[in-house]
DNA sequence: AAAAATAAACGTAAAAATGACGTTATATAT
DNA sequence: ATATATAACGTCATTTTTACGTTTATTTTT
């Protein structure tokens, strides 16, 4: 009854990064093929999170800070540890099949989810050997595993992230317009918002910093650009409690 | 290098309740206590969560409500898991010490945390095998393992949590006054709040009821008593995308 | 070079929510 | 009856939000 042994414990990560062209809250995923060697039936054909096996001596946030660096190269982007997944027969369909190594049936694999946020621009997809791929959260492709799962739980938590703290400006360049900001909000949160409320809100912003620059190469009015200033964001921040229930 | 075997996996849980008398947010902590044979010097001495290895074929949502249900006896309580904590020498301070049982050095110990809310009314600690007893947050006693960061995190977390959604009547009473609300918030969130302009925004709330009854047993004015329906809450509620960073 | 088109950027006013504070009402205790 | 303490209500100024209309700057078209 009691099982005091024995576990695979591995960390997956969901990368969000945002098209600023295609205005798409995006989700970076790997492809998985596999087919049968005689019959040429595929076997698996999908796509999934990347993750990995924690190493022994890994804390559980190094080892997702790992695993994103294989991936994408980066590190010290924004991270967050959202939920553990653990259920006994969480890869149980799967369990003859790539990524999920040597598995015995019963054994249980509990993953530790984190979530990134970057900068699209931050990294090239097409020069990696995991054959990463960005898809439109609205538009998911054929998922792996539980992993479409963790997706959607990772998009809730930072659908409710981004109304109380300005980690939207993670997903943008570092240099944006206002308009920009606006993309992403409707994005994420599926909405739509009068632009010049909108505006009036975010420029006001101490921390929202106009920059001496405009847009380039774009047909018509240019718009100013400006920068996000974590420093002046945490010196003037004061935790608001207000009630809203 | 790579470690797909092997870990303990627990879960531990933040047991939080709300005595209306003391005006107090509590936390429910299990007495540890172990001497030496010989000397009768104390080994271990103090408080910990209560928690428990996962079960084979149990998921850490059901390992989590049977670990609260032995405590207290309570189940469909509020429940949330908040986190998970696995770093590799997590328990390595405590490993020769009870709980932790046969364990060898490097076995790493990943606990599912979560946070639960009751009522304390609903609790009967006298009557319990644990020696269970309450902790105002604000004045936690000696505590064992990693289990002090755990409660703040799960700390943080509640109040985060209570400003956005009407959880805090999990830790009322079925029956209540409006100062009693203002009594949690005030405690939770460490803070005084106007009695006037609270009463009225509480009051507004639709699915704030008043009752056809009044406090009895106080020396002064009885109080009007209220319920909260979480019914006309859930008809009621449209998420806000009230921007507020 | 002027006109048209388009998106950026600014403005205004009503409504709602919040914050600060004064006053009244109702029960119990003396 | 009167005092007392707490519950409960009220008012007003300020801030924030919502809902729109207007102007400005730049590019493209004529």
């Amino acid at each position: 009854m009691k099982n005091n042994l024995i576990q695979n414990l591995s960390v997956d990560c969901v990368v969000f990064g945002f098209d600023t062209n295609t205005k798409s809250l995006n989700v970076l995923l790997i492809k998985r093929f596999l087919a049968d060697e005689k019959t040429n039936t595929p076997l698996v054909d999908d796509y999934v999170l990347t993750g990995y096996h924690v190493y022994e001596n890994e804390s559980l946030d190094d080892s997702a800070t790992r695993v994103l660096k294989e991936l994408t190269g980066l590190t010290g982007q924004y991270k967050k540890q959202f939920k553990a997944f653990g259920d006994p027969d969480r890869l149980n369909n799967e369990k003859d099949l790539i990524w999920v190594e040597n598995q015995k049936f019963n054994v249980r694999t509990v993953t530790i989810a984190y979530y990134f946020l970057l900068k699209t621009e931050d990294v090239d997809v097409t020069n990696n050997t995991y054959q990463a791929k960005w898809h439109p959260i609205n538009q998911l492709p054929k998922i792996g595993f539980d992993h479409k799962q963790i997706i959607l739980e990772a998009y809730e938590d930072l659908k409710t992230k981004c109304l109380s703290e300005p980690i939207i400006f993670e997903l943008l360049p570092d240099k944006f317009t206002i308009n920009d900001v606006q993309d992403l909000y409707e994005s994420i949160l599926n909405i739509e918002i009068d632009n010049r409320n909108f505006r009036r809100k975010v420029i006001n912003k101490k921390y929202i910093i106009p920059l001496d620059e405009k847009q380039v190469g774009v047909s018509k009015r240019p718009a100013q650009l400006y920068m996000f200033s974590k420093d002046i964001y945490q010196k003037i921040y004061q935790k608001s409690y207000l009630i809203n229930i």
